[in-house]
DNA sequence: TCGACGTATGAAGAGTTCTGCAGATGTGCA
DNA sequence: TGCACATCTGCAGAACTCTTCATACGTCGA
C-alpha cells in the first residue's frame, strides 16, 4: 500500500529535483510518519496533555485525574482509554480503583520538554499572559 | 480567566488530595497547556509532519513540498498557511516562487527527536514492517 | 499588455473526534 | 445477597479538520 511517490511520472514540475530526491531519501516510511503523527496527535488535545502532565510525577486514579484536569470522569475515562490503546499509559487496578501511570518513555520526554519550554517561553515573554 | 481549579468546593471526591494539589501546583496555566497542545496538534497530522520533516534540511518551494509529501499543491498551500499562522514556518518570496523554511527551534527539535526515535524504534523492532 | 505560471484563498462536503448520557461491569462492605 | 461505589463503554449529537474545486492574486516572459 506504499504510495510510490510517483515523482518521475507525474505532471508535477520540480524546481530542485536533487533536493527533493535527497529529502525523499531521508524521509521515514509512510507508516513511521503516520505512527509518529499519531503520537503527536495524542498530545495535541489540551485535556489529554493535561492528563499526561499530571502523570509526570507518578500514578493517579481516575477521579483525581478528573479533578486535576477539570474533565468529567466519563471524559477522563474515554481519554485514558485512548491513551491506553496507544500504550502511552498503563493501569494498575487495586480493588475498584484504577491507577494510571505514564508508561512511554518517549512521550514522557516530549511532555517534559514541552513543559520546560513553556516555562522558558514564559520567562522570555512574560508580557504574553 | 484562570480556571480556579475549584478543587475544594466541588462535589468531586479526591483520593489523594495532597498529590492532586502538588500536581496542580506544577501544572502550567490553561493558556500554556492550550498553546502547547496546539503545537503538538500541528505535528499530529501526517501530511504536515512530512512537510516539516522535508524542511529539516532547508527551504523548499511549494511545488517541491507538494511532490515530497504527495499532496496536491492546494492542500500543501493550506497546510503551509496553518503552519505559517503559528509561526512554525516562514516564507521567502522570490518572484512568483515561495520558499518555506522551518522557523521554530522548538518544533525543529521535536521533529528531529521524532525522526530519531522512529529510526531507533525501527532498529529495535525490525519485524514491525 | 497578454497569457502562462506559481501560489494563495474561500467555500463546501466528507470524514473524524470529542463529550455527555445512560447503562454495564466488577469490587467492597454490611 | 444487596447496595454503594469507581470505572468503563456504546451511542448519538456537536464541533472540528482536511481535502478538493474553483477562482483570485502577483510575477515573469514574449
Amino acid at each position: 500500500m506504499q504510495t510510490p511517490a510517483a515523482i518521475d511520472s507525474c505532471t508535477v514540475r520540480l524546481v530542485d529535483p536533487e533536493r527533493v530526491e535527497a529529502v525523499n531519501a531521508r524521509m521515514p516510511s509512510e507508516q513511521d510518519v503516520v505512527d509518529t503523527a499519531d503520537v503527536f496527535g495524542l498530545l495535541g488535545d489540551p485535556r489529554r496533555l493535561k492528563l499526561l502532565v499530571a502523570l509526570l510525577d507518578g500514578e493517579l486514579c481516575v477521579c483525581d485525574l478528573a479533578a486535576v484536569t477539570g474533565m468529567s470522569e466519563s471524559a477522563t475515562s474515554h481519554a485514558l482509554r485512548l491513551l491506553r490503546a496507544h500504550r502511552v499509559v498503563s493501569v494498575r487496578r487495586d480493588g475498584r480503583m484504577a491507577y494510571y501511570r505514564l508508561d512511554d518513555a518517549h512521550v514522557r520526554m516530549l511532555v517534559d520538554l514541552a513543559v520546560a519550554h513553556t516555562e522558558h517561553t514564559d520567562a522570555i515573554h512574560p508580557e504574553r499572559g
